[in-house]
DNA sequence: TCGCATGGCGGGCAATTGCTCAGAGGAGAG
DNA sequence: CTCTCCTCTGAGCAATTGCCCGCCATGCGA
């Protein structure tokens, strides 16, 4: 086959590669001859291109078991909306399989029609969502960050969610520019009184829908391991009964919002509890159970995405 | 791992499989254990899985190539919109390759604020895309007809793609109750004078969006093939220049729709050339070739869903 | 109750895929 | 100009997958 066109980009080697294979079923010796490459170099391009993400999966039908668990969850914690992901391998990374699953919730709600506000915080399974939504122009959504993304040592973009939504969407996006902490109360105030700061907080605050990461205070917290604040405030918070955070804020075992000299620097947008629209909970994985409870008992989060195993452990 | 639940559907296993497979990236034998059976069984149900359609696959890159095409062909026929598959193997069924991509195009229609009224045709191409349309309740659009799906024996839904993508949008939807050819013009004149027909015909015809197949006029024209039309009378159409057919019309090489005693009893919309709305083909294959330029050509449709290798051919 | 058809199940084998490893080629520093 | 480091390449091999085949259970008619 003359393929006469000159490919500069390599990903659209990987990406005719993963076509022919996903897409057209060809096996490896039948891409290499297509492409007039060597087997070896079809399987790389093959690879490449499910490496790289080019290729998203999505499963059209819903197992009756996790339809069961999203009803007795609805009902137990009375949630807007629930879904909850097949089990994965025990080992494997939760955030993975419940990315896909989380994109479809997200774009039900870009399907609405009036113009939306949708405020977006940060962390791993969020980046999974991202990662999986599938692109289109939305241009009348607005898409804000609930929390900065400002590391302690100046770095931006840990996982910077808000980007890459707003990149897939071409959506305007309003990034929050206060940093994760402040070194005390009053830089953060100082922050907050800026005018365009406040904006942010404000669309922030009134957005349509909220999809947030559940963080977990154990001894791993991420806050802790992302070197957000040091292992003695950690024990402090615990000592306080902190039991999850939630874009930024930290709440105890049932949901109530915790205050200390340190919570009083951090600079995430706090989540008004008992919202009357949607404020999505995107989490998973057995540490994190005891912290999504908590968010859900206080109605921080009144709508869930999580898995098959996390489910059926919040119902225990 | 104990799964103690009842899985009453069969094609919950084969969801859960194909779940453990292409989400999870699990080995077949890892999946046996998971789910406790053989490892000829776990192989069963992934197989099962993708050839109930249970997963859905699509590619996020646009390779170079398909993207030079679509600006060129975009200038060349003044298309309001237009998108290129890659090439697949040419043997293979050319509607296997465009239905995601063309989904993606009907998916942008859907995203669409304003409520809206999309008509659709029937083949094999639509009814591809009709399979690979993501679930998602849109009831404020609706869905009509063009064409109806009463075959010569009373056997009504070749395709019946009106019925499969209403389903998957939860959406009201619109047969149309009109023979795809009638008796003789009076028998089609007195169903288009029964109000419920003409209450389908006006909303088909100020449709927001419109998506058809493109039938090509060949020795093995699907109008022929399919039993609707005998071979004198193929024979006859080809001899007035018929080159291809949209909706149940059909049109010569320069795109003008033909008139004769047979086309005069064939129930379809008639789409107005030129129209200010799009009016999407989806077509690709060697054969069909003519009948899409003639179509572009006489402005039946200003958009084009086709694979790399028809795109070709249609510049050449 | 028996015989036969049907359909699912596991065993085994061939095809396909993924991975590792040693070597080639190219860019950049000295 | 040469050396080194780094990346990419192709070969070979082990793991994985797909498929065919004989076997068994179940259901239906005689």
């Amino acid at each position: 086959m003359s393929r006469s066109d000159h490919d500069p980009s390599p990903l659209d080697d990987a990406a005719r590669a993963g076509w022919l294979s996903y897409v057209g079923g060809m096996t490896q010796d039948q891409i290499a001859v297509e492409l007039g490459v060597s087997r070896q170099r079809a399987q790389r391009l093959v690879s490449r291109a499910m490496a790289e993400g080019l290729i998203r999966v999505r499963l059209d039908h819903r197992i009756g078991a996790c339809l069961r668990l999203e009803a007795e969850l609805t009902r137990r914690f009375a949630l807007m909306e629930c879904r909850v992901a097949p089990a994965l391998a025990p080992g494997a990374d939760p955030a993975h399989g419940i990315a896909g699953v989380a994109a479809e919730v997200f774009e039900r709600v870009l399907a609405r029609p009036e113009p939306q506000v949708i405020a977006v915080g940060t962390g791993r399974a969020l980046r999974g969502m991202a990662d999986e939504l599938q692109p289109q122009p939305c241009i009348r959504h607005r898409i804000v960050s609930l929390i900065g993304n400002i590391a302690p040592d100046g770095s931006a973009s840990f996982f910077d969610v808000l980007m890459r939504i707003a990149d897939k969407l071409q959506a305007p996006h309003y990034p929050m520019p206060v940093p994760v902490i402040s070194d005390s109360a009053e830089e953060r105030a100082s922050f907050y009184r800026l005018r365009p700061v406040r904006a942010v907080v404000d669309l922030a605050q009134r957005a349509d829908a909220t999809f947030v990461g559940v963080g977990q205070m154990g001894d791993d917290a991420p806050l802790y391991k992302d070197g957000f604040i040091t292992l003695d405030e950690l024990r402090d918070l615990q000592r306080q009964g902190a039991s999850g955070e939630v874009a930024g804020n930290i709440y105890d075992a049932s949901g109530r919002y915790l205050e200390t000299e340190l919570i009083g620097r951090m600079g995430g947008v706090r989540i008004a509890p008992a919202s009357d629209r949607p404020v999505v909970g995107i989490a998973a994985g057995p540490t994190k159970v005891a912290a999504i409870r908590a968010a859900l008992t206080g109605r921080i989060i009144n709508a869930l995405v999580t898995d098959e195993t996390t489910a059926q452990a919040l119902l225990a």
